[in-house]
DNA sequence: ACCTTCGGGACGCCCCGTTTCT
DNA sequence: AGAAACGGGGCGTCCCGAAGGT
């Protein structure tokens, strides 16, 4: 019996979601301490410990929302809408987090098992819509679907990459029609 | 001039570089404590500080090495020929230093600062020997030499990104050659 | 006048008191945090600081009450019957907080100097009751009224530390036995 | 290889101890938090937790020390020998933790299992001595061995119990007197 | 009135990078 | 070059008061 609306409780985390991910994203998971993200979020320890169990809950959450958001931009529009998205309007904020769900996959073990299945999620809707699409003859057939979605997700990891590290935008509309290029069916 | 001793001291350097650049690529900058460092190293605190005044030095040491050596072999054999060497004999404490400046450079001003030229040295090599190669006629003429360094260095960022998480190589070699179909003449 | 709802204060109070008493003796007065007490209650903090003021209040109404008692049946049966409850049915939870009160008194300021009469209530109680025992002859006459208050009352803390730690209760029967003969008057 | 003397290591983990003695009796262990200790101790967190993992291992090595002795002395000169040392030079420090001990054995597993061997030596010694004391005609004969040991353990814990509160040792002489009458043989 | 949940911020322990002593 | 010492600061817990609901 929730005491507190629903929707008090959902906005509540929604903010510390929030400034926590510009916390992550600006100094690293490591370097946002529990002092900055009360800053960022602005709510004392109390509450934020309140509402997640520890800093690494809270950033798992983070990844976790992200990944599932992709997941199915990936199954609708396909990873180079992605990559689009990106381009037209990079979020710092995603990026960072982005960068460091690879980074923790390397260095934090627990991590890196807790994480294991969400990685699958999104590669396997690539490869579903990947299929689809080459099925429909949108995609260059003398290339294997499986070399073209590692083509892909190494782009698009490059892509966050020079994103997250300031690389101004106006360079990578070309770079991506021309990655766009390599992938369609040449007329 | 003691010779003897000169040689001992870059030799202990070395050992200490060596070790480092293991903790570094598997703790990250951050989890490779002092601690760790010691252990991977196997050389105590005083012996360590005593060949570089603190942590964050000693990371700069290795990051500037790699730099260099990049830009070498990047000014020789190009982009495409470190990605290649990267996917036959990846070596991972290489590809976590990298991924440690990239991390360092969005969260840590100082390192940021202090990095700064190192990064356009590489990127001036790459520029200059795509432009000689366009004008030998080996690449694709369509496509602005400032486009296509922007698409290697991605392509580039994506890989080590994607080594990095362990991505099996085996993979990554028709990924390489439609990369290189991409930016070379076609007949 | 309300009655009913006073019956239900005293009930919630002795809930309280009684899960209280087990967090207590279970976990120590620090062991036994607010979230432990909740659990051990089955109440939320607000009901609990609701009826107690805060923490510490709650574990002296505790204290009182156990003093309370045990003055009245030293006064009415003395020390040794004390002992005998005990052996015959120990309640960990009492022992628990006999054994807290004196760490408190010990370690606290704050807690000795609330408590400080309330222990001479009980030390007079033996003494008043040993004086009569000794004029009707019951107790052996050759040792000092005060001596051997001191002995029962060094003996209980013993009996006390000893049960509260798990010692098996089967072999503390002679031992009270050997006890009660040191004290009464030998034929 | 030590670098620096056994002695003044060994020096160094006896002032530690000494002035953890001194806290974890004063303040009990909780409440002698790493501060007190630091202060108590003259050294900072840093060199404590260099020569000790933590603050559970501290107060073990404490324990350990002690119990030891005791076992010693106990083997030696028996229980109330120790009783008589006690009283006649009381130490706040031994006394405070000894109190800790048994407290920590009700409150804290880890610690209980930690200890569970360490308190059986000292029973085992208490035992031996008697039961060669009884053999020689010392001790009482009409009463257990087994009785006499828990007569006189319960009443060692009870000793402890009042001298640690603060007791005056003048009214204690007698009833070690008291107790001695009981357990020998009576001319 | 009674109870729950939320929120605050002081503080607990211990780890960290660094400096100083041997 | 190793061992010892330092003290700032990391995260998370703790107790409690305030806000909110029934």
């Amino acid at each position: 019996m929730p005491r507190v609306s629903e929707e008090r409780l959902a906005a509540r985390r929604q903010q510390i979601l929030s400034g926590a991910r510009a916390a992550f994203a600006r100094h690293g998971y490591e370097g946002a301490t529990v002092r900055i993200l009360e800053e960022e979020i602005g709510l004392s320890r109390g509450a934020i410990f309140h509402h997640f169990p520890d800093k690494s809950a809270l950033f798992f959450a983070l990844a976790r929302a992200d990944a599932d958001a992709m997941a199915a931009t990936v199954a609708a529009h396909g990873l180079v809408q992605v990559m689009r998205n990106l381009v037209e309007k990079p979020d710092a904020g995603w990026l960072g987090i982005q960068l460091e769900i690879s980074r923790r996959i390397r260095t934090d073990v627990t991590f890196r098992e807790a994480w294991a299945e969400r990685g699958r999620t999104i590669n396997s809707a690539t490869r579903t819509r990947l299929q689809r699409q080459k099925e429909a003859g949108v995609l260059r057939s003398d290339v294997d679907v499986e070399v073209l979605a590692n083509y892909l997700e190494l782009f698009l990891d490059g892509l966050i990459s020079r994103l997250a590290a300031g690389e101004p935008v106006d360079r990578l509309g070309p770079v991506l029609d021309l990655l766009e290029g390599t992938v369609r069916l040449r007329r």
